[in-house]
DNA sequence: GGTACGATCCGG
DNA sequence: CGGATCGTACCG
């Protein structure tokens, strides 16, 4: 079980409870300063999903399926490295919770929630598209330049600014609160936590460089096709952990 | 005020 | 592999 289920009521990050991580390879998480900063918006949230209503009232789902956690601090890829709060990374600093969206390359937005820890937050990476495909195809495609083929499925959500382009999130959700937020929140997976076998891949962290490119702090889930990459070493050493003839299948 | 660059994506 | 494209950070 990944340490997260839902209590009763209405799914929100607010009604989300930490659990005691109990699989590899959450206790194989080598010791050290992100032990704390994940809980109690864990990036290990995969098989929640992400839910987003335009507008007009269209509903759009996605499965969080890959995730990084940025720390603060000491963790130099981080946009708080070094406890630096500016107008921009404010909201790595409030509430758990809390969202976190920037625009980068000019183009493109990425969109965090803020987590335990000062200045830490958790990138949303992937989503694996549940509700809503047509629309998100048509969000994807409309920022396009000249006529694209259509996007499968599996590549509409997958990667950070990607699925901002999905949902349509952009810089306006930046510091609103998911857990009272009208347009987005979080609901637990709806087939329920993942199953023990459901085997979560611990990697380095995408587009980093620096001395906290090698930490592992990119979570996504083994086998799942929308995960934007694929770290085929670290599932190596999964199944080195798992034993000879045990273990799970991989996820969908 | 000036400048360099980025937790990305797309197309050739 | 290069270009898009601009807010932000940092320097002076």
């Amino acid at each position: 079980m990944i340490g997260w289920h839902p209590k009763e009521g209405e799914g929100s990050i607010s009604q989300w409870q930490s659990q005691p991580i109990n699989l590899p390879p959450h206790d194989k998480l080598p010791p050290g300063p992100w032990e704390e900063a994940l809980a109690p918006t864990d990036p290990r949230i995969h098989t929640g999903v992400l839910a987003r209503r335009l507008p007009d009232g269209r509903e759009l789902r996605g499965r969080i399926v890959e995730t990084e956690a940025y720390l603060g601090g000491d963790d130099t890829a981080s946009h708080s490295r070094g406890g630096r709060q500016t107008a921009r990374n404010a909201a790595m600093f409030m509430k758990p919770g809390t969202l976190y969206v920037y625009q980068i390359y000019g183009l493109y937005f990425c969109m965090n929630i803020s987590s335990q820890g000062e200045g830490a937050a958790v990138l949303l990476r992937s989503l694996e598209p549940l509700q809503g495909l047509e629309v998100m195809r048509q969000l994807r495609q409309s920022q396009r330049k000249g006529p694209a083929r259509p996007p499968k499925d599996w590549q509409l959500c997958n990667g950070p600014a990607k699925l901002c382009q999905a949902l349509a999130i952009d810089k306006s959700f930046d510091q609103e609160d998911l857990a009272s937020a009208p347009a987005m929140w979080l609901e637990p997976g709806l087939e329920g936590p993942p199953a023990a076998g459901d085997a979560l891949v611990c990697s380095t962290r995408v587009g980093i460089s620096g001395d906290w490119a090698h930490e592992p702090l990119r979570f996504y889930l083994r086998g799942n096709k929308c995960v934007s990459l694929v770290d085929k070493e670290a599932e190596q050493a999964l199944l080195g952990q798992e034993g000879p003839g045990g273990g799970g299948v991989g996820a969908s």
